[in-house]
DNA sequence: TCTGGGGTCCTAGGACCC
DNA sequence: TCTGGGGTCCTAGGACCC
């Protein structure tokens, strides 16, 4: 087996560059929703000591003294960038998953191992002509040992490209490669591994695999022998999501049940829109909310509650009139909140759809409406048509103070090209 | 003042059944 | 009174990822 992992450089500034070449050279960091953290940082502001995640209230200090450029997120742009880059990849190679929003493993198990270095530069070069994206390539057996090159490539290789393949090789780097940068090990699994005495990604493909799997479980198991070279994870090409979430913190505190089921309308029409493009039907729905418990002052609140479908839908009318009903239920007044959210839950291929015994005229005609309305948003721009529910006003709406225009997807703002 | 959002997989424990 | 053992299904929570 080969694999190679294809992973964009600090993806979110990469797009804001192409863009705006202004940015490149300087310090650029770009928010999470709401302005609150950061999620994406330039090989410049790493440098300044702009930690990944850090929220941004904690980095002021750093922004202010090296005039670090700061972005709100703009996802709709990143994921217009997203999906010419997949388009790219599949013009090298057949058998792709798309593993997230930066990243994709692709399969090279025709391509001889002396070519894989060549074809990765002429890939990455060709990625950054079309579509202006600097990547790296990692190369390996496996899907972990391609990513562990991924990381080497980011760090020490000149061309962006680099190849775990040979035993010596692969041994010679998984000796100094620290075991809590593995692709699986977090926070918490590495000072329990260090305990045992296991350091480096080496240590750990040594291990005996049974004592392993007592301590930590399968996943870690699989781990090991993924770090021996032996495949355990295949490339999985179609992915429709099991669950679909919609959810986010307020810009302000909220208070009002009105201004509530606003929101859990509009993320209602947001997963439903996503719930249709994977052709799928949800089974079941569920919703949250709660106050900030960051805010220790005030007080607390948070509730949830789920229901099962009597008929598997994606409608946005009947989501969004159950996620209403259902708002009003768990909603207590004399509450400042902070978040809500819904999930919907069980999700089945649409061609599945069961049409009820007792409704059949109007079940037929349901999929239909909802064509016609992705449709016109989709030619005329985000909710060009929507729910009355989802209001007009949103006072409650995030923050999104610094984000750029949304250049690849809304003719009013297109990039304008001018002669100074 | 200011702390993201959207996922996956695995496991342990309870309920229930034979 | 005996209070075993194995199986399934479900759920909540933990850990991780980007």
């Amino acid at each position: 087996m080969t694999f190679a992992l294809v992973d964009c450089n600090n993806f979110f500034v990469s797009c804001e560059r192409v863009f705006n070449p202004k940015l490149e050279g300087k310090p650029v960091v770009v928010l999470s929703n709401n302005d609150g953290c950061v999620v994406a940082r330039s090989n410049e502001a790493k440098a300044l000591g702009v930690a990944m995640g850090v929220p941004l209230f904690k980095v002021e200090h750093l922004i202010e003294r090296f005039n670090i450029q700061v972005l709100s997120s703009n996802y709709v742009l990143y994921a217009s960038f997203s999906s010419r880059i997949a388009t790219c990849l599949s013009r090298f190679c057949e058998n792709i998953e798309i593993y997230s929003i930066d990243e994709a493993f692709l399969n090279f198990d025709t391509l001889k191992p002396e070519a894989l270095i060549e074809h990765g530069i002429e890939m990455r070069n060709k990625i950054k002509q079309w579509t202006g994206i600097p990547v790296s390539i990692g190369f390996g057996p496996t899907k972990t040992l391609a990513k562990v090159a991924n990381h080497i490539a980011k760090k020490y290789s000149h061309t962006g490209v680099t190849a775990l393949i040979s035993q010596e090789k692969r041994e010679a780097v998984l000796k100094k490669f620290p075991v809590e940068e593995i692709w699986g090990i977090g926070r918490k699994l590495a000072p329990k591994l260090k305990q045992l005495g296991i350091n480096t990604a080496y240590e750990l493909s040594q291990y005996a695999p049974k004592l392993l799997r007592k301590t930590f479980g399968v996943v870690i198991e699989k781990m090991l022998y993924e770090l021996q070279g032996v495949s355990c994870l295949p490339l999985e090409e179609v992915m429709p999501r099991k669950n679909i979430q919609s959810s986010r913190s307020f810009g302000r505190p909220v208070t009002e049940l009105q201004e509530l089921k606003e929101a859990i309308s509009v993320y209602a029409a947001t997963a439903c829109e996503k719930l249709r493009g994977q052709k799928s039907l949800a089974q079941g729905l569920c919703i949250y909310l709660h106050t900030n418990h960051y805010k220790e002052t005030i007080a607390q609140y948070v509730n949830q509650k789920m229901i099962s479908f009597s008929q598997a839908t994606n409608d946005t009318r009947v989501i969004t009139s159950y996620a209403v009903e259902m708002m009003q239920e768990i909603y207590l007044s004399g509450y400042e909140y902070k978040k809500c959210g819904l999930i919907l839950l069980d999700l089945i291929p649409d061609r599945l759809r069961q049409t009820d015994l007792f409704s059949q005229g109007l079940a037929t005609h349901m999929p239909l409406v909802m064509n016609i309305m992705d449709e016109i948003n989709k030619k005329y721009g985000r909710e060009t048509l929507s729910l009355a529910v989802t209001g007009i006003r949103r006072e409650w709406q995030m923050r999104a103070e610094k984000r750029s225009p949304r250049y690849t997807t809304r003719w009013d703002e297109l990039a304008v090209a001018t002669a100074d």
